[in-house]
DNA sequence: TATTGTTATACTCTATAACTATA
DNA sequence: TATAGTTATAGAGTATAACAATA
């Protein structure tokens, strides 16, 4: 069997901690405070699907649920009228998942809205404090991205 | 009615986008990557009794959950050995709720696991970028704290 | 024969309402 | 009469298995 990588020194482990409570606890308080009328994975999907058009089975692999989750999930969303269904000129088995304009609008809307909770606190920040965390979110984007 | 406060400048909500993103981003991958056997609602429950002994009214409140709803998770989790549910000397309807030594274990070995994910990451990054995060932390620590 | 998506069925978590025991 | 907790019942999300339609 191969060697294994050095561990991370404790200094590194200890920030470990710290930066991922501290992230998870931003996390749960934006979804606390700006609480809204739509659930958490259906809103997962309107994000997905205001990224790019997609089908089932593809949102079904990515937000990790089964076909059949998805699928049920798809439907209450077109009933609300947020999602539009249409069949793949290319594959009679497929359709095709986008927004509709209403789905456009609840996407821009609760973004916003889950935005003013964090833009309120930093605001109360030093111009110095925000620079930090500026230079932070950089980082942290090119971390979870890897 | 009361004038309202002026809105944060433009960049502030463009940082508050961002940082909100990338928190959102390490919360999730976190979950993700050292899922575990443990469900999210009964993690959360064994870190607020690792944190001090509790009922189940306080903490039904303190999940935003219902009495019945947490009466059940409470339930599974002392099948399951990892809390003990004792009687109250003072008040004979009050039930107190503590982990075991099997939940402390379990609450221990989790965010162990939640921590190497993290760390790993940061084990890449500079010792100059680390400096930036550990700034950041103890920032955003104060920001999620008010 | 393989793949996309839906329907059938069951389990879990959630909630509200009703109930028991204690204050 | 009010409070702490449980049980009864129902609604929503998830899963696996079985099915339909298409490739």
């Amino acid at each position: 069997m191969p060697a294994p990588a050095d561990a991370p020194a404790p200094e590194v482990i200890h920030l470990a901690h710290d930066l991922r409570i501290a992230c998870m606890r931003v996390s749960r308080r934006v979804r606390f405070e700006a609480s809204s009328n739509i659930a958490p994975h259906h809103f997962s999907v309107l994000v997905r699907l205001a990224d790019s058009p997609s089908t089932v089975g593809d949102l079904a692999t990515r937000e990790r649920v089964s076909a059949p989750s998805m699928s049920r999930t798809v439907s209450a969303l077109v009933d609300r009228g947020l999602v539009a269904r249409d069949d793949s000129p290319d594959d009679g088995r497929v359709t095709l998942l986008s927004l509709t304009d209403d789905g456009q609008a609840t996407v821009v809307a609760e973004r916003a809205k889950r935005d003013v909770w964090m833009a309120d606190r930093l605001d109360r920040l030093s111009a110095r404090e925000r620079d930090v965390l500026a230079r932070a979110t950089e980082i942290l984007t090119r971390v979870v991205s890897g």
